[in-house]
Parts: structure tokens; sequence; C-alpha cells
DNA sequence: GTTGAGCGTT
């Protein structure tokens, strides 16, 4: 038997894992070992540099065909970004940290005191499990089985197929809880191969997302000279800013979108002083009355509550709310990172880290062509993994545009 | 005994 070497970071100790007969690695295999990664690459020996391993259809093929695996050790890649080896509170914290070079953070923290109680307290009160449904579960699949599965991501709370009161009979789904987040995002950022079956995992619906906390600001009375830099750089001592929109032509108000959706909220009801301006800064989500005042036509108000959803980008250092002088978190009851999770429609998005808006514009359609769907072959085992092709985001502006113009 | 998008008797 064929023993491929695999280590979870470069230059870490590796782990002989067993390849098939065939000479592929289940990817199944991997997971065991490493849970929540997703593919394999290594570091070419000629050209120095890393190549990813070929996967299809849970499996991943060597590299070579003649000489299989060869003596290469590989390294494990996980899904978006996601980086481990963090303490758990980093972690956490980040979920989908990028793994490119952060960029940095002009106001980093001389807080870090203060910031990791802030820290605390969001993991506390955000980053909570919660029940993830599972979707496209083969008929055969029992508790044991699925509870088996995921346990290689973490702790699994709790696993139950929903089932035929009657017959006893597999509905084809279930929910399954993990008792670390960092676990609930590695299994909604994967693909899931289950008794033969793909499978989904996603927030289901009957969490909602009703009652999130916008990132997204109004900011009000401005001037035509206030650009949007402007307003980056003035509210960025807030906090991690992520999206300046202006609306064209001049209408004297803008939005300006924070990472962090509590240090939106704190600021709103506030006046602020820009270039000699005074601006008023106020919920992006406007009250019944504002939809006159900001000649809304189309603001989606309680339509889906995508306030600000566009608008994650994690650039490093993620939740670094800004230095202590301006630090300021109200507490929320929002599940932000699982309302993340749900925008993310739970599918690998090579995009998070890139600098441009997330689409598509709902929450709840994703629009993540769904592997089940469309799976026509004869067989009734799912052979269309490619189906999981990567939702790219396309164009970027416009999307605000259509909330609040 | 079949099926293949969905959203949970508690």
């Amino acid at each position: 038997m064929d023993f491929v070497q695999v280590s979870e970071e470069e230059g870490d100790e590796p782990i002989e894992l067993p390849a098939e007969e065939d000479g592929t690695l289940l990817i199944s295999t991997l997971q065991a070992q490493f849970p929540g990664s997703c593919g394999l690459k290594y570091r070419n020996m000629d050209s120095k540099a890393v190549r990813g391993v070929r996967s299809n259809e849970g499996r991943l093929f060597p590299p070579n065909v003649d000489s299989g695996w060869g003596e290469y050790v590989y390294f494990c890649v996980f899904p978006k970004g996601i980086e481990i080896n963090r303490s758990s509170a980093e972690q956490l914290d980040s979920p989908y940290r990028p793994i490119l070079p952060p960029i940095e953070n002009k106001r980093k923290s001389d807080d870090n005191l203060e910031n990791s109680t802030a820290k605390t307290k969001r993991i506390e009160t955000r980053l909570r499990c919660t029940d993830l449904i599972v979707l496209g579960l083969a008929w055969k699949t029992t508790e044991d089985s699925l509870r088996e599965y995921f346990e290689s991501y973490g702790e699994v709370l709790m696993a139950q197929i929903k089932k035929d009161v009657k017959s006893g009979q597999s509905k084809g789904f279930g929910f399954v809880r993990f008792g670390s987040y960092e676990a609930q995002m590695r299994v909604l950022a994967n693909r899931h191969l289950i008794d033969g079956r793909w499978c989904e995992v996603k927030v289901p619906n009957s969490k909602g997302m009703g009652h999130q906390v916008p990132c997204k600001v109004f900011v009000g009375r401005c001037t035509e000279d206030i650009n949007s830099d402007d307003l980056r750089e003035y509210f960025s001592k807030f906090g991690e800013v992520t999206d300046v929109f202006i609306p064209r032509p001049f209408r004297a108000f803008s939005f300006v979108t924070f990472l962090d959706p509590d240090v939106a909220q704190s600021l709103c009801g506030e006046d602020h002083i820009i270039k000699g301006v005074s601006v008023h800064v106020s919920n992006a989500a406007p009250k019944a009355e504002q939809n006159r005042t900001h000649q809304g036509q189309n603001y989606n108000y309680n339509s889906g509550n995508n306030f600000g959803m566009h608008s994650y980008h994690p650039q490093g250092n993620h939740m670094n709310s800004g230095r202590s002088g301006h630090h300021r978190v109200t507490s929320q009851g929002g599940n932000f990172l699982s309302w993340m999770a749900q925008n993310n429609g739970g599918h690998s998005n090579s995009n998070m880290n890139s600098g441009s808006r997330k689409g598509p514009n709902n929450p709840n359609n994703s629009g993540s062509g769904s592997m089940i769907k469309g799976d026509n072959s004869a067989s009734n085992d799912q052979q269309n993994g490619n189906s999981w092709s990567n939702q790219s985001s396309g164009s970027q502006n416009s999307v605000d545009k259509s909330n609040f113009l």
C-alpha cells in the first residue's frame, strides 16, 4: 500500500496517510487526520513553487501518474483562508482570516488587554454555534454515521436525522450541532461526502437572520468635498471600514460599512466632524419615515435584512475595533458570524479576502448551484462533485445602490 | 420495496 506524507503546514512533521488502490488519496482519509482540510499542495523541487494537488469527486490525485505521490511531503489546504494553529481565541475571532499577508492596520491596538476582554465578550455573545442543517443525506445514513462523520471536525453535540414518523425512513436531511464555532465554520466551508453522497450543510432558514446588527451606517449632511477616502480615513479610527459608498450624483449622504457591526452601531446617532463639516451618523436601515427623506425607492427594508452583507472583507486585522480611545462596543445579541456563514452560503468563495463586495444580493438565496440539483446521472449516487462551483463574485458595484437608492 | 428538493412533531 502506498502512503502519502502529509503535514498540516509546510515544515511540520508529516503523517503518512494510506492511498487507495488506484493511487488516489481520499479526502475523507485526509480529513480524518486533518479535519477541515480540503486539499493538498506541495512544493515542487524544480520550480520551488507550491503546486496544488488535483482534486475531484472526493479524491486527490498524485502529481505524477508513474511515480505516484513520490517523496514529497504534502501539506494541507484549508478552505477560504481559514487558518489553523492559532490560539483558540484568535481562531474564533477570525474564522475567515485570509492567508494572504494581512493589510497592516495603521492603528494597531495599544490596548491588548481591553481588546482581549472585548474579544472574549464577542466570542461569548456572538460566536455561538447554531444547529446546522445537512441536506442531501443518503437514505441509509444514520444518526450514528452522521455523528461519526462530523466528529472529524470537532465535538458533535447533536446529530439527528429527520425521519418519517411512521416508517422511520430518513427524509434525507438532518441536523448537527458542534461544540466549537471553529468546527462549525469549517463544516460550513466544506463539502461533505457522507455515506457516498455529497451533502450540503447550511445554517437552517428557521434560524433566520431577522435581528442581525447591520454593519452599515448612514452618514448624513455630507458635503461634496467629502470623498470616500475622507470617510474611510475618518471612520477607520473606530474600526475597520470595509466599504464606503457615496451615491452619485451628489445627494449629501453616504454609507460607511464597518467590519464590526458593533462599531457601526456604536456610532449611530452621533455627529462627527469631517473636514470641518458636521455629519450625522445613523442607521443605514432606514426608518419608515426616512424612506421619504432619503427618496427611497428600493430600500429592501425588511425584505431579507441584507444590510451590509456584501461588505464583509476580512483584512487581516479582523476584529480589531480600533485603538483604545475609540474602541467602543456595545453588547448586541446578534450572531454576527453565523450570519456571515449563512451569507456565505456555506460554500467556498475564493473571494473572501478580496477588497470587493460579494454578490449575490439575497441572503437567503446565496445562489450557489446546488450540487444536488441538476444531478441527472442515471445512477442514484451523486457523481457530479464539480457542480460545487465557486460562486465567484462578479460585479461589485450597484449592489448597495439597489438597496439604498 | 420507490424518491432527491428542502428547513426541525419534541
